[in-house]
RNA sequence: GGGGGCGUAGCUCAGUUGGUUAGAGCGCCGGCCUGUCACGCCGGAGGCCGCGGGUUCGAGUCCCGUCGCUCCCGCCA
């Protein structure tokens, strides 16, 4: 019963898995079915690795006891699909191999059936020559998989999300399946499109999360959803972001703030109990949005190290420093953080600039503390007493490196967060096990988006907003929201949703949309909530990257089975793909570009 | 849409200032080998140096363009 595996029924192709090979087999016959992984060819004797989902097994063969067999190994090759029959041996103590789980025993190979031979591979399953190409790997996946780091990982997937289906099974939820063919939410990304053949000129939309058909189940008095469910969203890949991806989704009613968050914290602590991942302390650490910000000047704060931001501005409102004095009149911030002693270049210095600069600042200001002065070419722009305020801000100590932006405060903040990140990562202040968890709390309803010009939901239009809603002030409406963060990455958000229909209206009304558009998009929820809404909230979860993060993977590629490349394309299938006139003419399409087939 | 990195054998990579016939490890093919386990030894095959153009007596190397992969910004939770 290796890796929970149930015990094999015994058929014509194996009576027990290759991991399995063991003690209790010693002495008796069995029968084994796999890959050849490894074949060492002695000529004389013949060993071969056999691997299956289980693991590695060494099979001999031996010219007096392997008969036909012996002949066939000679001619086996990596990756040929192999039943074998024998009997299960003890390995002299000498020959025994530390390196397996089986390496104190092998089978001596009587029969063997060649079930199906394999091309040469283009890469080696388990080589030892680098990590093999991302496209490669793609190209072949199903060869990539047989990788025991890919297989590993699948595995994981799969016990993350039964543990989550247990855990919610066990507190009534119910899983449900929602459409994937339906209109786009407005979610805020581009959606994909899917023709519509017998409305020409209509389309559904690929659901970028099914947060509409959550809330009409609580509509429709289910009390408590989940689902494990495929969401789509046309935007530009990273290493975490892919244009399809799972997300774990859950709702529930008749609750507040506090009954969502209590019930995460459980699921989360059960989940990684469940796993072997990280030892949570619930209840987790609550930020409100605008701490969060203020001292690590963004939403998702990685807590595994220091270096927190602090506000300057306050103590320059004086100055006669004209590059800070403009910034602040013009209403923009001045924040800083204190990186410590440490021993910085000039090289590094400018490396610092440039990245503040590529991350949108117009420039980074540096400064030593030497003694009772300092080492900066902007210090002498400042006064001794606002020099001594900064110094006391700062909590500045002999040799200790400060930086400091000026600038809007969205830039500022997002600018000195990543440095914060980065400097972090370079002087190695992460401690490489350290796991820690935060939720984000009383989020502002919405935020002002500049090249637009109107304001923009945090989360969606949908989630309630905490206390009396005034549409003239969206500015300051504060939401019933929440982020959990796990090491400075998002994990999941939620919040609790506006189950009043004309406030749901107002909402939509604050951020430009009009009462008929919101009746033409959304009528069908606006509807609903007049039919008897419980209260209700929910979170969403990212599993690829609660997967990714389990696994401390580079990319969210490795934990899912079939990603796309980084360009959105999938190498394996040529998808995405041209397709034939006819396809074309039935739904009623015409290409302005022709690409050729 | 923008920026960085990469593209040389099946895989991973080296290739000097532009200079003979482009290399290594692994893999592959053949031979030998009865205790190996990343087996070993001997021999061998394998290259549109991403593609197109240019500079040059001469280009894997320099220039221009283009395509692909990848990371990041924008965008997206």
């Amino acid at each position: 019963m290796s890796d929970g595996l149930p015990a094999l029924r015994a058929n014509e192709y194996r009576d027990t898995w290759c991991g399995q090979v063991l003690g209790d087999r010693v002495g008796g016959d069995a029968r084994l079915a796999g890959w050849v992984h490894r074949r060492r060819d002695h000529g004389g004797l013949v060993f071969i690795d056999l691997r299956d989902r289980t693991g590695l097994v060494q099979l001999v063969f031996h010219p007096d006891e392997s008969g036909e067999a012996f002949e066939l190994s000679h001619r086996l090759r990596a990756e040929d699909v192999l039943s074998v029959a024998g009997s299960v041996v003890r390995r002299d103590p000498e020959t025994v191999n530390a390196e397996l789980p089986t390496g104190e025993f092998e089978l001596r190979v009587r029969e063997a059936r060649l079930l199906a031979d394999a091309q040469t591979p283009p890469f080696e399953i388990e080589g030892f020559s680098g990590e093999v190409g991302e496209e490669a790997r793609l190209r072949y996946r199903y060869l990539d998989l047989r990788r025991e780091r890919m297989a590993a990982a699948i595995a994981k997937r799969h016990a993350v999300s039964s543990a989550i289906r247990d855990f919610l099974s066990g507190e009534g939820f119910l899983d449900i399946e929602t459409p994937m063919l339906s209109r786009s939410t407005p979610e805020g990304a581009r959606d994909f499109l899917v023709p519509s053949r017998r409305e020409p000129g209509s389309f559904y939309a690929l659901p970028q999360s099914p947060q509409l058909f959550k809330q009409l189940l609580m509509v429709a008095g289910f009390e408590r959803y989940f689902q494990i469910v495929r969401c789509f969203r046309d935007e530009d890949q990273r290493a975490d972001r892919q244009p399809d991806f799972t997300q774990l989704d859950i709702e529930m009613s008749f609750v507040g703030v506090e009954d969502v968050l209590d019930l995460n914290e459980r699921l989360l602590a059960s989940v990684c109990e469940a796993v072997d991942g990280p030892k949570l302390s619930v209840p987790l650490p609550r930020i409100p949005y605008d701490e969060a910000i203020a001292r690590f000047g963004t939403d998702r704060p990685d807590l595994r190290f220091g270096l927190e931001l602090s506000e300057l501005t306050d103590l320059l409102s004086e100055t006669e420093f004209k590059v800070f004095r403009g910034v602040i009149e013009a209403g923009g911030i001045v924040k800083g953080l204190n990186v410590g002693a440490r021993d910085v270049p000039r090289s590094v210095l400018d490396g610092l600039i440039e990245r503040a600069q590529e991350l949108g600042a117009k420039g980074l200001v540096w400064a030593f503390r030497e003694g009772e002065g300092w080492r900066s070419p902007t210090a002498k722009f400042l006064s001794e007493a606002e020099l001594a305020a900064l110094n006391q801000r700062l909590a500045a100590e002999e040799g200790d490196l400060l930086l400091v932006v000026a600038d809007k405060p969205a830039v500022a903040n997002a600018v000195l967060a990543q440095l914060r990140v980065d400097l972090a990562e370079r002087f190695e202040l992460i401690d490489p096990v350290a796991e820690e968890f935060c939720w984000i709390t009383e989020w502002p309803m919405f935020g002002f988006n500049e090249a637009e010009q109107r304001w923009d939901p945090l989360h969606h239009p949908f989630t309630a907003p905490d206390g009396e809603f005034d549409p003239e002030r969206p500015g300051e409406a504060r939401a019933l929201a929440y982020d959990v963060v796990w090491n400075g990455q998002e994990l999941g958000g939620g919040s609790i949703r506006i189950s009043d229909p004309e406030l749901q209206q107002r909402v939509l009304e604050a951020i430009g949309i009009a009462p008929d558009e919101a009746e033409e998009r959304f009528g069908f929820l606006l509807e609903a909530l007049r039919y008897g809404a419980p209260p209700h909230g929910g979170i969403a979860y990212g599993l690829d990257r609660m997967v990714q993060r389990l696994l401390h993977a580079d990319s969210i590629r490795d934990v899912i089975a079939f990603p796309k490349a980084a360009s959105g394309s999938d190498p394996l299938t040529g998808a995405p793909a041209p397709v034939d006139e006819d396809q074309l003419r039935e739904l009623g399409l015409a290409l302005r570009t022709k690409k050729p087939a």
